[in-house]
Parts: C-alpha cells; structure tokens; sequence
DNA sequence: TCTGGTCTTGCAATCGTATGCAAATATGGG
DNA sequence: CCCATATTTGCATACGATTGCAAGACCAGA
C-alpha cells in the first residue's frame, strides 16, 4: 500500500516463489492451485500490478488502440467516441486518442506515434488513410478499422451505416411528400459518406423518373452549408425541400431558413438531414433524418478489430448496418409513412 | 524502411558505434558533432525511431498525459477535449483518454490504471476526486490538474473560470433588464461550479436587494432541467427570467418553454446560460450566457500541469478565469449595457 | 614534449516482465 | 512398485532503451 513501485519481484520473494512463477500467474499461464494461490496472496497484502509497459515490450501487446478523431464539433463523433471508448475500456482496452489536424500529411504522423506506442490495433473515425499508410499498419502488423467512412482496396476493414439506401429512401420520402423541387446540400465530395449519400440521392429520384433541381456542396461545415442554402433559395425557382448531407449542416441551414429569411420548416420548405444525433430530437430543431445505429456500428467496429487483433489472419471486412428514416417535424410526412423499416 | 523493428543496435552498428552513442544523440545528451552526424544519418537510412516504451521504463517518463472526461453530450466537454488534447500534441504528448463511468468508484479504477500506464500527469475534466485518490497520485509523484472544477484542499491544481462572479453579473443584468421575479435551475450542487454560480447568482441579487423567486436543481442534465422549467412556469407566479446554470440545460429549458407552453423568448421570458457553447450561438436558440473562457482555461491548464510534471516540488495552484456575459437575443437587453467586461 | 583538464565513448548494469529450456515433481497404468 | 508421461518450477535470457563509470581522445598551456 505504501511506497512507489511493487514488482514482480517483490512479490516473488514475499511469498516464496520464483520471479516466473508470479509471472506465470498473472499472465494466465498454467501454475499449481497452491502457488497461484501464495502468490496472490502476496500480490494483495503488497498492492502489487503487472507493469503493462514492461510487458508490452516483450510480448508485443500494449492493451492499447489507437483513435484518430477529426470533427468534434459534429455531435456526431464525441457520441461516437465515447461509445468506443466505453466499448473498448469494457475489453481491457485502453485508448490512445489523436485529434486529426487538418493537414493531410499530419495523419501519417499520427499513425507512426501510434506504431511507436505499439498500439494493437487502430480506428479511424472519419479520416481517411493513404494507402501507403495501410500497408505500413499491415507491414506492422496492426489491424485498422474505418469507422463511418469506407474506402476502395481490400486491405482494409471499414464500418459504415447504409448510406446509399438512406439517401435514396429520403428521395422516396420528399417525393412521396409531393415535393417537386428538391435540392441536395451534399458533404465532402472526398469522403465515401459524402459520395454515397449523393448518389442514393440521385439514384432514388431517377427510379421515380425525378432529377434534383440542385446540388451544393456543404463540405460538412456550417458556414459553407449556410450559404449554400443562401444560393439554393436565391435562385428564381427555389427548392421546396433540401436534402442535407448530416443533421451538423442542416442545423445551419435552418437556421438560415427561419432566422434569416423568414421562411418556415416544413410549411415552406422541407429539410431533412442525416446522422440522427441527439440534437435533431430537441425542440428547436425537431429534424426529420436518416438515423445512423451508433451503438450498432460501435459494436460492429470494436468486434471487427478485437476479433483482428487476436486473429491477424482474419481477411478485412467491409461491414454496411441499415437505419431507419426518423420522421419529425421538418419535412413534411406523407399519408401512410411509417418511419422507413431499418 | 521495410521490415517491422529497428533498434538502436541496428542503428550503432549501421553507423559504426556503440549502442549507447545511438542513445545519447536521441536522448539529447552529450555528443560529438561527427557521432550525430553518423547516428542520425544511419537511423534516417533504416528508419529508426527510439521505442517510448522501452524508454518510459527506464526514465519513468511515457509523455502520456491521463485524461478523464464525464459528459460529452454537452458540448462543453468535446470543444474541451479537442483543444487540451491539440495543445499537449502540441508539446509532444500523447493522450489516454478513459469516460468515467457514472459510478462513483469507477474513478478510482481508471486512476490506478493511469499509474499502470506510467502517465506524466492526469487531468480530469468535471470529474471529482476523493481525497485519498489525489493522494495515492502525489505518492506516486504525478500531477493532477481539474478542468472546470474546483477542490478544497491545499494539493490539487485546478482550473476554472470566475463561476461566482460571472452568476453575479447575470444576476445585475436580469435586474437591470426589469425582471423581477428571477429563478434559478441549478447545476449539480455536488460540483464546484454548480455551488458558485448559486451562490454568486444569489449574492448578486441580494447586493440590489433582492432575492430569487426560486432555485430548483438542474444537474446539468436535460430531463431534470426541463421538468424543472416546467415545475417554475406552474407557480401562480411564474419566473419572467431563469438564470440557467448551464447552456446545456438552458436548450432544454427553451424547448420547454417555447416548444411545451408556446412562451416566446425573451418576451415571456428571459433566459440566461452559462459556458457559451457554440450552440449557444446559432440562430435557433441565440442564447445570452456566460462565456467560459475555453482557450484560455485549456492553457492555464496545460501550462499548470506540465510545470508540474517538469518541476515536481511546484505547489498546487487555483487559477480561476474571468469570462465576459455575452449577450444575446434570448433576455431582454437593458439599455447601456455593453456585455460586462471580461 | 609533458601535464592537467574537458569531451566523448564504450562497457555493462538496469528497468519489470515474459518465456524457452531443463530439472524436479506429480500422475497414472500395468 | 516402477517406468513413462504430464505438470510445475526455477534459471537465465531477452525486450529496447538509459545511464554511471572508467578509459580513451583531444586541446591548451608551459
């Protein structure tokens, strides 16, 4: 209880067992009930913990995963970070987080920091990897899980929500809600969310025979999604319903809407976004979105790279989780719209 | 370049030196301009890089900072994270970041975890600490800074903006603003800044003479904020402004007030926040609140923190930040009144 | 050229744990 | 009761760095 450090050593001696035995015991390797037992004992009456450092340096393995963050200022990602955070701490992880600097090359940096802390896996959330990087975490040996962004290359394992049948069931929604003038305020082009949700967008207006009236970029940012919404609704036939990438960009372009120009959601034009975070349930927004099942794809992310982890030879996966269209107050809702099935 | 590990021998030997010569440049101790030279060369040509862990056995140092945050659904926290975590980056540390668990023992756990690890320091954001816990870290000579939350006792650094003063402030602007009958929804009275805020909330009225209507706990959490809004508008006489503890719980009192009763804001009533999240800046809730000095507060904490983790013999210091009022469309505005100097 | 001092450098021990190997002990079958 | 086999245990080494110590290299002054 008192003083700094108790080793293994210590405990050897004080309970009168060699320096492996103890080793042998706490690293779960085979040992006799009685001298499991004495050393134990030992270890309890000491205060004494396996130094997780020292043992990373022999067997490779530091209880450790790498995080890289980027847009923490999207309700989305501190809920996904805590969920991950909780869901690995529950396993005996430990997290090693990194907040992404815009810069591109910084995250080459972050993945060598990570390699040098030898972490024993890593997940992206949201930020996209080069694939020279991949192959130095492969090269390393260290599994990499994508989260909510995919990627092309079969190296690497990606979970993301459906993003493709999402937007097209908003299309199916908008229309069915007889709305003929429907723009898309879209995410970064540069990211597979972005891209998908775009073309499943598209791809559900062609199957009615429709075609969007627009399509902005929003690049995932307020400002750029508010004058976006500021172009759409200056031209001489303005939407009558906007599709946004995420509710973070929909949040601004209401605000746009109402605040600035007066107008009102849905009676003048509808909005729906895309993510669900908790603020699109609060009053003043209120926004009809395509949820995003964190906790499922939280689950399926520290699945996939725990199961990596132990088993290297596991071949990436590309996992897609379906969510539902949550109906609320910014859109109008057809006759007959039960929230689209998950 | 290729392969999985180089070590400092394989370095010594491409450069023709000895193992500790490959040390020494790396580590900043003493060596001949000509060693570097061929040390550094040598290290770039096989891609060298020193082992932290290896290193923090020896040293004691990890350049791991300990982080533990409670609610990331208040926006406060994540802004907090992403900037603490960019500043000590910044300085060349890295971040194990643990969620506390809502039980109250959790802490405990994650701090030993913490001295498992070897971390330099720890900073806990809105998370309390019993008094024995600081104390088995100062026994194992790391620093402890709190974020955002004060602590009696001469140990423990912490950091936090003027809650007092800034709830006083609020308090002179509801009343030069005409309310008269000002309640308060509380913070969490077990935290450092939910009793301040009251308490200068309270003085402040009563420097003018006058005292709250009511003070109802909030706990900084939505549901109990909003039923108590809801527990103050069913008074025969009803608040004409709340001084809200914080601007998480103030949306929800909005929602309440204007979504619920179909009040309109500021005219019914006037609302006042405090932290000044971003949130609280945008169009749907415009909210008048109390600005925590967030970059400032990151700073001072860093800065505290790392003096300590350098020079360990440094006392523990309070450091408290003056924040402006920031004001806003959602309390009436008085005439002549600037936004309180910070 | 020799002496005294400062800089460099290599050797070897160390941090705390895991693990291969061989010796010692326990187990079981005939 | 003995031999073959299976477990358990301790010894010694390794992981990849830092660092005290002593020896070697170097420079300047006399």
């Amino acid at each position: 209880m008192a003083g700094g450090k108790v080793t293994s050593q210590d405990v050897a001696r004080h309970a009168g067992v060699s320096q492996s035995a103890v080793s042998r015991v706490f690293s779960g390797a085979s040992a006799s009930a009685e001298t499991a037992q004495k050393v134990r004992r030992a270890a309890e009456e000491l205060g004494y913990r396996p130094n997780p450092l020292a043992r990373a340096m022999i067997t490779g393995k530091s209880k450790i995963i790498g995080l890289v963050v980027a847009y923490l200022d999207n309700q989305f990602y501190p809920l996904a970070l805590e969920k991950l955070s909780k869901a690995l701490q529950d396993r005996g992880y430990h997290i090693l987080v990194f907040i992404a600097p815009n810069a591109q090359g910084g995250i080459g940096q972050i993945v060598q920091e990570f390699l040098d802390y030898q972490v024993d896996g890593i997940i992206t959330a949201s930020v996209g990897m080069s694939n020279d990087l991949t192959l130095r975490c492969a090269d390393a040996g260290i599994p990499v899980v994508m989260f909510n962004r995919g990627q092309d290359g079969a190296g690497i394992s990606t979970v993301t929500s459906a993003n493709v049948s999402g937007a097209r069931r908003v299309a199916e929604f908008l229309l069915a809600g007889g709305h003929r003038r429907i723009a898309h305020i879209a995410g970064w082009e540069g990211s597979s969310t972005g891209r998908d949700r775009r073309r499943g967008f598209v791809e559900g207006l062609a199957a009615r025979g429709a075609e969007p009236l627009a399509i902005v970029e929003g690049l995932y940012d307020r400002d750029t999604a508010a004058a976006a919404a500021r172009q759409l609704m200056a031209r001489q036939d303005p939407p009558d319903a906007i599709f946004v990438g995420n509710d973070h960009m929909a949040f601004a372009v209401m605000d746009v809407l109402r605040g600035e120009m007066g107008l009102r959601v849905p009676t003048d034009v509808s909005v729906v976004g895309y993510d669900d975070v908790p603020l699109a349930a609060w009053g003043a927004y209120d926004l009809t979105t395509v949820c995003q099942p964190l906790n499922r794809m939280v689950e399926a992310t520290v699945e996939t790279l725990l199961a990596k982890v132990d088993d290297p030879t596991r071949p990436a996966q590309k996992i897609e989780i379906e969510g539902p269209l949550i109906l609320r107050g910014s859109a109008y809702r057809p006759e007959g719209w039960s929230g689209g099935s998950a």
